[in-house]
DNA sequence: CGAACCCAAGTTGTGTACATCGTGGCGGCA
DNA sequence: TGCCGCCACGATGTACACAACTTGGGTTCG
């Protein structure tokens, strides 16, 4: 395997694995023992942490470790801000064509939904949240709008995660269920800005609902 | 000095020289020859190198070098169109209050401009643009949207350069005094949405200049 | 004469030993 | 007994040697 496809990897993997809670906020992740674990030395692995550092998801101390961060309200509040600003703005700014292939996906995800609301579950949730953000991020026309939104939502995504775990998760689900239907209505008639703005009343919504479990209230 | 400021100072050197095209695209920046400059080894250097090369201002390839990209046209639209929309969400989005330390700043700049206006030169009109951006960036509330405004703006600057040293300086340089001044009158009204539209009209506008010089364009 | 092959030089990627730094615990002293 | 300082340990940061890879030129064979 090539070294970049090899450095995709390892980057993908422990970045699922921080936004996934496997490595919640505060964990020390051992330049050495992910070095063993992936068959490495510690060069690669330093490497994709220098990047993960790079986009705030990790923290490394010199004497100290590579911590994964914590996000606090304020810092929290702008990312959301933001990304419904920027969520509004995928639907104006040259989205791309509704091809079926791109309808039947969204069915699929739906149907995901379905079978996560019969049997609720905090990690399968979030797999699904990610597919679906994935799946958004697959009609924005502007690549450089799309790689803003990405790094932005994979900020925030292990605090959301956090939060829900101690919320109503039936409610979340319920909530993310209801998006992905408003958002194949407004699909299937062709409407994206309909598209944007449905998705930034519901990052409005879920960061509303995410308050009430913070700390600071 | 700690690793962590050699780091910044060293990515802040080069991603100057980058954009200040002292290293034009498809330079080679050997790894070897920085390290020797810089009186460090490859190690530290490859760090400030990965991280340009995540940002996109360079590209590591195996066995032949790490080069200074380019940009074509189509993401340079892409990238423009984008900063369009945060120029004006900056007017609106949490602004931070206007001091007078900031009024007095921006007539350091009018006043640099108007230096420039009379010794015309496209390294020092570069500088200053990059400082007045510095400037707005300041007047930024939210730490995302300031951090992703700032990572666009380096990631085309030097195309922008590129093609206004082909164009009218004097004409670029009129446009851009014309755009502080108006910034100024807006800012002592206090009026900030009248100040992210004022930059976003500049930027529309400097980027219809500048498709003018492109190969494609 | 041309084309295909090979190889040598130069570059980035990797592995590893060592330097540097922060922390926690242990021991001595008041 | 409590507190202060020292130090050993483990972590990241750095330097360097080597591996892997691309490129270009020289050489040889058809």
């Amino acid at each position: 395997m090539s070294a970049e496809a090899r450095h995709q990897r390892l980057y993908a993997e422990l970045r699922g694995r921080i936004c996934l809670l496997d490595y919640p906020p505060g964990t020390k992740l051992g330049e050495e023992a992910l070095a063993a674990e992936f068959g490495v030395s510690r060069t690669p692995v330093r490497r994709v942490l220098a990047r993960l550092s790079d986009e705030g998801l990790v923290e490394a101390r010199h004497g100290v470790g590579t911590l994964v961060t914590d996000v606090d309200a304020r810092e929290l509040g702008q990312v959301y801000a933001l990304r419904e600003e920027l969520a509004q703005l995928s639907g104006t700014m040259t989205p791309r064509p509704v091809t079926d292939a791109v309808l039947s996906e969204l069915r699929t995800l739906i149907a995901e939904g379905a079978k996560l609301a019969d049997l609720p579950d905090a990690r399968a949730f979030a797999r699904l949240n990610m597919a679906y953000f994935s799946f958004t991020q697959r009609l924005i026309g502007n690549d450089a709008l799309a790689e803003v939104s990405e790094r932005l939502y994979f900020r925030t995504a292990r605090i959301w995660l956090q939060a829900i775990a101690e919320l109503d998760l039936d409610r979340e689900i319920a909530a993310f269920r209801e998006e992905m239907r408003q958002v194949a209505d407004a699909l299937r008639s062709g409407d994206m800005p309909a598209v944007g703005m449905i998705r930034r009343a519901h990052i409005s919504m879920s960061f509303h609902r995410l308050k009430a479990a913070l700390p600071a209230g």
